[in-house]
DNA sequence: CTAGGGTTAG
């Protein structure tokens, strides 16, 4: 914004020069005119060679480059004039070409402290902090300007310990030096320090002005801390600064982060020029709060989206779960709306595929990113790794691992968790090494992947060796080991582990114990499981299914009848999975219980026909596979409410070429359809993938990569 | 006159 501001500044400037310019044209002398035209020609030439990919930034609000304004302000005989000569300077600093700012500070002969300075901020921003320290070593004189560019290109860089060092070194401080060391403060994330240094800046000479509150109110914000955000709110009415455009947006800010909503609407409701970073401001609010559909209101409200609009709305579908709704919405962004996506949009997007597997679309997206050269910020490449582990394609996601610049513990912990759905233990602990050689410390996510794969593989030694390996083991790292031990086939030691754990199990341990009971037929360690499963999540279907399969699979036959009777009691329903795949990039929904699908016919016919073959290796397919493409939540509510008596058991086969087939089936237990993807990978001779439970199973001649899985 | 500081997404 205040980029913009001085935009507009400059171009009144040119403008008015350019008035004066009329007047001048005509009665310049002939040869000046043609060698400024020349000059200008040539600087144009020369300007928009030199690493002009590097710099594409074109001036927006004069609409040319920099080279153009050049170029017009030499045609005009102005770079004369020292202020317009340190404009054009300045918009090289700023926007480059940087080489273009170097050679006319190279020509000037009678360079004032304002072009220093200006070659200062622009060393600051387009070479190295050794080079900003030499130009500052070097000027022929300083004062409070050149000192703040200095303290801010400091913070900026994150060396915060120096910048403070420099302010403190200052001869004299202005609001904007004291602004500067403040923003660094929060802007690297210590808003105590930032808060700290303005309580010494309230004791000190200077006063706080408007940019000041913004920063600690910021900071506030970042904290969260509602008493602090009170206290602020009252120091700001007595200080009786005025409540400009930036100060309300960020107590509206604040007061979300703090947890008041309310108040934050109430301010929105009451500011009269609300722009697009007030309304951003109102719906990342909302969403933060979960409320979606309030937050859709607004957005749908607002009337000049721009592209953090977008993003938030994204982001905030893919946040919660609402990952067909990102895709539809960034769908519409892009193709109904002609707004570029960035690095945002597509690390929400890319998400957004992994979660669903929807690989065909996500390649598309991905080949948008190459195409139009967006350059991904680490968390992009890490949503492309979670993406390609979600999709089950791992090699693709290695190699973005291999390729991507920087790497930190998410890159780790998003290919770890993909190993770990498909059970490579082994390149597990490779990473684990890897990743300590790099310098990167594994947090509580990285070992829960690890002791998954480990888990998956079946290695309990080397399990037991990274468990001792985590400091504090939460719930969660004590659930793997009850399914490392359990998978195992070491019950016992799984039972006795719970007892001995030093934090309170969670369904997860149980869940992961009455799995194992399943797996190992253990009738009286399922018993004792589920009889803590039922207390903690009596709503859960699937831990009387278990039970009642260990039941089955002991013929014990009263005991299932029991356990119906109980469902029915308790009123469980058994869950209506609904599912979906993707097909020539559009999402096909389906549930159980409906047939309203316009290629439902064909989607039998290929059911049938696999059906016709597995009953001829002696299986009796079941074809009753209702498929409907459901749009909105509504009528999936309808059709739930219909097909609640159902339990349904649903697959994902990756075929090659990425084609994604979800095979929805009316199933009593899971295991039917895993024998119907067995057989799948015998009749059709090839591998296929099969995702369940977020798990990842190549499937080859009829067998499972994994033996421990059924 | 021109140079330095500010709000929203992940």
């Amino acid at each position: 914004m205040s980029n913009l501001n001085k935009h507009a500044k400059l171009c009144e400037r040119f403008r008015a020069a350019s008035r004066h310019a009329q007047h001048l044209f005509a009665t310049m002398p002939q040869r000046t005119t043609a060698q400024a035209y020349e000059r200008g020609n040539a600087v144009q030439l020369s300007g928009s060679s030199p690493d002009a990919s590097a710099f594409p930034q074109l001036i927006k609000s004069l609409g040319c480059h920099a080279v153009t304004v050049h170029a017009h302000v030499l045609k005009l005989g102005f770079m004369s004039d020292r202020y317009i000569r340190n404009a054009v300077l300045c918009y090289y600093a700023k926007y480059g070409p940087f080489l273009c700012a170097l050679s006319l500070f190279d020509e000037m002969s009678d360079r004032g402290i304002v072009d220093w300075n200006s070659m200062l901020s622009g060393f600051w921003k387009w070479s190295s902090k050794e080079d900003a320290c030499k130009v500052f070593d070097e000027m022929p004189e300083r004062n409070v300007v050149s000192w703040t560019v200095m303290v801010s290109g400091l913070a900026r860089a994150g060396e915060l310990e120096e910048a403070r060092r420099v302010f403190e070194l200052m001869p004299e401080r202005s609001v904007v030096s004291w602004n500067a060391v403040l923003s660094g403060y929060v802007k690297n994330g210590l808003p105590d320090e930032c808060l700290f240094l303005f309580n010494k800046m309230m004791n000190s000479s200077v006063r706080p002005n408007e940019t000041s509150w913004v920063t600690v109110i910021s900071a506030c914000a970042s904290k969260g801390d509602l008493q602090l955000a009170r206290t602020l709110v009252q120091q700001l009415e007595e200080s009786q600064v005025n409540l400009n455009f930036y100060v309300k947006t960020a107590l509206i800010d604040m007061y979300a982060k703090c947890g008041c909503l309310e108040k934050a609407s109430e301010m929105f409701a009451t500011m009269k020029d609300r722009n697009s970073v007030t309304w951003n401001t109102m719906i990342s609010a909302y969403i933060r709060e979960g409320d979606i559909q309030t937050a859709r209101k607004l957005f749908n409200r607002m009337h000049a989206k721009d592209v953090i609009s977008w993003n938030t709305m994204i982001s905030g579908y893919v946040q919660h779960g609402q990952w067909t709704r990102a895709i539809e919405l960034f769908k519409e962004m892009w193709l109904l709306n002609n707004m570029k996506p960035d690095e945002f949009t597509m690390s929400s997007v890319i998400a957004a595929c992994g979660h669903l597997g929807i690989l065909e679309f996500g390649r598309s997206v991905v080949d948008y990113i190459a195409e139009n050269r967006i350059p991904l910020s680490l968390s992009g490449y890490n949503s492309l790794i979670f993406f390609y582990s979600r999709c089950g394609s791992l090699e693709e996601g290695k190699k973005i691992f291999e390729e991507m610049p920087k790497r930190d513990v998410f890159s780790y912990n998003s290919l770890i968790s993909g190993l770990a759905a498909n059970g490579n233990g082994y390149e597990v602990l490779k990473l684990l090494k890897k990743m300590k050689n790099d310098g990167i410390e594994p947090d509580a996510i990285t070992y829960i992947g690890i002791l998954t794969a480990l888990s998956h593989s079946g290695q309990l030694d080397e399990g037991f060796r990274v468990f001792a390996m985590i400091k504090t083991p939460t719930v969660d790292h004590y659930a793997c080991m009850v399914d490392l031990l359990g998978r195992a086939g070491r019950l016992d030691e799984a039972r006795s582990l719970i007892s001995e754990m030093s934090v309170k199990p969670h369904s997860g341990v149980f869940g992961a114990l009455l799995n194992a009971s399943r797996i190992h037929k253990r009738v009286d360690l399922g018993e004792f499981a589920a009889k803590e499963l039922f207390e903690l999540e009596p709503e859960n279907s699937g831990n009387y299914i278990l039970l009642s399969n260990i039941y089955a699979s002991n013929r014990r036959w009263k005991e299932v009848e029991k356990l119906r009777k109980m469902m029915r009691e308790r009123g469980v329903l058994k869950t209506v999975g609904s599912s979906w795949l993707e097909f020539r990039g559009k999402i096909h929904r389906f549930v159980s219980g409906d047939q309203s699908h316009y290629r439902l016919d064909d989607i039998y016919k290929v059911l049938e026909d696999l059906g016709k073959r597995m009953r001829t290796m002696g299986y009796i397919a079941d074809r009753s596979c209702v498929l409907r493409d459901v749009e909105d939540e509504e009528k999936e509510e309808m059709v739930r409410a219909h097909s609640e008596k159902l339990a349904v058991g649903f697959g994902l086969l990756v075929l090659e070429g990425g084609t994604v087939i979800r095979v929805v089936k009316n199933l009593r237990i899971c295991e039917d359809c895993h024998v119907f993807i067995k057989m799948v990978s015998k009749l059709e001779k090839r591998v296929i993938m099969v995702r369940d439970n977020n798990r990842f199973h190549s499937f080859k001649d009829g067998k499972c990569s994994c033996n421990d899985y059924w």
